[in-house]
DNA sequence: GTCTATAACTCGATAGAC
DNA sequence: GTCTATCGAGTTATAGAC
């Protein structure tokens, strides 16, 4: 929490977010969080919004980072879902994607954070899109799911349990568990190997996205 | 927005929470969508908190009555997604998954909204429970795939995509039709008959839930 | 850049007339 | 049940001293 008056604010709205959700991130709140005056919000970003938005996309460059070489490091979806279990459980501790959860509840009827929220996400699409891109390579997927589409579908859902978990923890916990016995049936389903992919595949000529 | 001043106030609440979020969504506010005097929401309910998860309760009751019809016809996974996609048509107009979705953020740092959020949450899975148990009855995913945590996932899921849609409305287009794609393989894979059923299975054996 | 002080407003909640 | 009036606290944002 050391370093200039800027960062230290930038740390207090996302603590703040986790702590007092985005109804109670108040300037205020926000500067206590930080240990800093409450003018100086307004000195240094503004308005509260123009705050809670560059937290939003600093947050998601740090966290991106973080978790980059991890990302890079799968090679299956089995590897896949191990990571976003260790995600999950790094949150419990951090509460960085919740804090884009609140962000994101916040911008539906605050049009100035709608681009940094969705610019915070769209980080985390692409870093997965590549990650999906490379797993799906030469399994039965491949081709037939826009993976851009699906890579903004996996982090919607993440953001979506993360919620679920502040008012259900336990119905979260067998929602993630599914989710992997779900994971690993596409694996086994993959391992059929080429003759079900074909057969697979010519029962769904024509109703993937285009293809080279 | 005819009836008694108890209705009216918790159809204003829902109406709030879709127009200017959890943040947004004060006791006041409530009154003036509801037409009413501000005193009266604590007359009626003590505290807004009170209030809202009132209105929690009796709006996933309403909806859920609203689509019941329609989630027992459906009778294979591609219906299902139909649905879905019809109900996401739905809330453009309506808004019922986004107030939800508003309370499910506030209930993070409100543990009094929580239980009644849980609770409203909870209408929502035990139907789709029900659509799941009977559409995968004898697909590959059978006895696989814990079906209360499958379908408390799609529910968590469909919630963050609502969120998604705020902020990313083209992200959460591809993201849902990247959905029916992978929807559409898992018809393709069920299709593919018993044998190669037995051969997934044989590799999963051991990983998945209890079975009798 | 950082502080105090304050203007101007909204908030939840209550008292008390009707 | 519904209204007006109000209290006390919290809100964004600014002015001006240092």
């Amino acid at each position: 929490m050391s370093g200039g008056t800027r960062e230290k604010l930038l740390d207090g709205a996302l603590a703040t977010l986790v702590e007092r959700g985005i109804a109670g991130t108040s300037a205020r709140a926000v500067a206590a969080a930080a240990g800093v005056n409450q003018a100086l919000v307004f000195y240094h970003f503004g308005t509260l919004d123009e705050l809670l938005a560059a937290a939003c996309r600093r947050g998601a460059e740090q966290r991106v980072a973080v978790y980059r070489d991890r990302l890079d490091a799968v090679r299956d979806v089995g590897g896949l879902l191990a990571l976003a279990r260790e995600l999950r459980t790094a949150e419990r501790a951090g509460g960085h994607v919740t804090a884009l959860a609140q962000l994101l509840a916040g911008a539906q009827s605050q049009p100035r954070l709608a681009p940094a929220v969705a610019a915070g996400l769209g980080l985390w699409t692409a870093e997965l899109e590549r990650v999906l891109a490379r797993v799906l390579r030469e399994g039965p997927l491949a081709g037939l799911v826009d993976v851009a589409g699906l890579a903004t579908a996996v982090v919607a859902s993440f953001v979506g349990l993360q919620l679920h978990e502040g008012a259900d923890p336990e119905g979260a916990e067998r929602a993630f568990a599914a989710l992997e016995q779900l994971g690993d049936v596409l694996v086994a389903v993959d391992e059929l190997g080429p003759v079900a992919r074909r057969v697979v595949r010519a029962r769904l000529r024509g109703s993937g996205p285009e293809r080279a």
